[in-house]
DNA sequence: CCTTTGTGTTGACGTTTATCAAAGATTGTC
DNA sequence: GACAATCTTTGATAAACGTCAACACAAAGG
């Protein structure tokens, strides 16, 4: 085990004794598609390092409307950043796309061995520094694009990161999540990648997608500007 | 001096020893109104504490539109979690709104400092932790909430913050930069407080605001729901 | 005191995107 | 391979906001 957590940007630079005591705070976890991890409010004692499958974490507002804040992919943790606060609770629902398998890690435990591992903590503020810097893009791109926009920013986002994949994108996430990842409505969306099919942009096969024009991709994207960066770097 | 800074939740926890090395990389700047500090893009060598008067973060679209990501007051830091990236670019403009005075620090100097201090890496922590809470809440009320929504959200959650005030909340901001601070154009803006007027919740007297009938402005903020804290704590 | 400039307000109108409803696709399961 | 359940697409309609343009109002400055 001590491999893979190594592998994750968090732990990498923990010594062997270190990873040991890690291992020791843990529990692994193992659920299948659609299950539930925990819900927004509850407390927060532990945070977590996803190994398999994805974690889709979402909020909820009072007419059941849902909107998914992040997609957690193997090798990453989440809710580690509340850890700091006085008295943590979840600001976001989380549950499973696929059949998942998860550490989890105790927060005062894990609070301890920070004190004595500057070098993890370092580790740790980079890693909230990035995620900061993901919301503030996130916020502009729901503030200052279009849907279209964002679902475009999205695919080129997704075709750049993955260019050995000869202009295919797969999206290996539910079109209704990926939609509400981006703060469209399911319909709005299928109707937008509808659009740039007849615009001859991409060529949608189920959930996959051929990108045909980039340039005609990012003509939609490019609003974005300035903040380098695309939408969702994982995801 | 020294007083200013142990004022801020950031340095409070410095000895008297630290807190002279972190005056020796500071700067003082002053600066009058509309002033900007720095653009997006520019490489970010030294962070702020805001010390009088406000200053705003926010971003541009190509076609010129702006939204304001934050209003920093008073005793707090912005910018100090860049420190922590590879080669680290300001993700948002700021300028000043009124008089302003701040204390700028190199981050080199201080990265060097914060490895001697996991105290005050626990604060920065704890610092960082907040701010990316309030982005999540700050997302949800893009997505999840009404324009409407959003506008009773803030003047409920000022009038909570300072019920001392008898009832009357102080936009200390222009009208303008609050409307961009909750994703809403100036003239919807004023619309959605002709409408708090007209069904007898508010009475406006140019940039202060008498909350008059509470219940119902929360229930007009209400979908908020589940995750405590109001939009923008403090701005 | 009267311009001037920035800021806030009001009205008419247009666009984007959500909503509702229903029909097609897919997927998994027995 | 057929049925159910879920996901996706399509169409018609409507609401919420944005846009544009003109106007009021205030503070700043000659």
């Amino acid at each position: 085990m001590s491999s893979e957590l190594k592998q994750s940007y968090l732990f990498a630079r923990l010594d062997e004794e270190q990873i040991q005591r890690v291992e020791a705070m843990s529990r692994r976890i193992r659920l299948s598609d659609g299950q539930h991890l925990f819900q927004a409010g509850e407390k927060a004692t532990r945070f977590y390092l996803v190994t398999q499958g994805q974690i889709k974490l979402y909020r909820l507002a009072l007419n059941g409307n849902e909107k998914v804040i992040e997609i957690i992919s193997p090798g990453h943790t989440f809710a580690e950043a509340l850890m700091f606060q006085e008295s943590p609770n979840f600001p976001v629902n989380a549950s499973t796309i696929g059949e998942t398998e998860l550490y989890s890690f105790d927060n005062t435990a894990f609070l301890g061995m920070l004190r004595e591992s500057v070098d993890t903590c370092f580790r740790l503020m980079g890693d909230m520094s990035q995620r900061l810097k993901r919301l503030i893009k996130e916020i502009d791109d729901l503030t200052l694009q279009s849907a279209t926009g964002r679902v475009a920013g999205f695919l080129w986002g997704r075709w750049n990161a993955g260019k050995a994949n000869g202009n295919t994108i797969e999206l290996n996430v539910p079109k209704g999540v990926l939609a509400s990842r981006l703060s469209v409505k399911p319909e709005t969306f299928s109707r937008i990648l509808h659009n740039f099919s007849e615009q001859k942009l991409i060529q949608v096969h189920g959930s996959s997608i051929e990108v045909i024009d980039e340039e005609g991709l990012y003509r939609h994207a490019e609003s974005a500007g300035i903040c380098g960066g695309s939408l969702s770097p994982d995801l």
